[in-house]
DNA sequence: TAACTGACTCGGC
DNA sequence: AGCCGAGCCAGTT
C-alpha cells in the first residue's frame, strides 16, 4: 500500500511542473550543446572559451560535465572537438575507447600528437569571436 | 539533506 | 619551472 497517493487524480495541470519543463536553470546544458554543435569540422574549441561565451558566471567545469551528458542527446554533440586550453584531449578517457577522440579528430583532418592537438592555436574556434561577442 | 566530485582555469608560491 | 588552492555549477551518492 502506498498509504497516500500524491495528487494523481486532480491534476490541475500546473503551468510548469511536468508539462514541458521550460528548463529554466537547465538551459545551460542545451546552450553548451548548441555551441559545440556549431564547431566546424576541422576546428576545435575549449571548455573555457565556451563557458566564456555563455558568460554568465559559468565554470569551464560545467562545460565538461555537459559533455558527459552529451552522449545521450540529439542530435549528437561533437564533444571530441572540445579540448582544454592547452589543446590536450583531456576528455579522451570518457569516450567509448581512449583512442576514439583522437581518431575522430584525425578523421576530420586534425593532427594529434601525444594527446595534444597540433597547431591548436591555428584551428582554435572561439565562439565569442566567430558567433559574435 | 548535506557533502563530494568533476572532460577546467587562474593566480600565487 | 612545476605544484597547490580557490572558484565555479549541477549531478550523484
Amino acid at each position: 500500500m502506498k498509504g497516500k497517493q500524491k495528487r494523481t487524480t486532480a491534476k490541475t495541470n500546473p503551468p510548469s511542473d511536468d508539462t514541458m519543463p521550460d528548463k529554466g536553470p537547465h538551459r545551460f546544458f542545451d546552450d553548451v550543446f548548441d555551441v559545440v554543435r556549431l564547431i566546424p569540422t576541422g576546428r576545435v574549441s575549449s571548455y573555457g572559451a565556451i563557458a566564456a561565451y555563455l558568460g554568465s558566471g559559468l565554470s569551464a567545469r560545467m562545460v565538461g560535465w555537459a559533455m558527459n551528458a552529451s552522449h545521450r542527446v540529439e542530435p549528437p554533440v561533437p564533444a571530441h572537438r572540445v579540448v582544454n586550453r592547452n589543446g590536450m584531449l583531456s576528455g579522451r578517457m570518457h569516450f567509448e575507447t581512449p583512442t576514439a577522440m583522437e581518431e575522430l579528430l584525425q578523421t576530420e583532418g586534425i593532427q594529434v600528437n601525444e594527446n595534444s592537438v597540433v597547431d591548436f592555436a591555428g584551428i582554435f574556434w572561439d565562439p565569442s569571436r566567430e558567433l559574435g561577442i
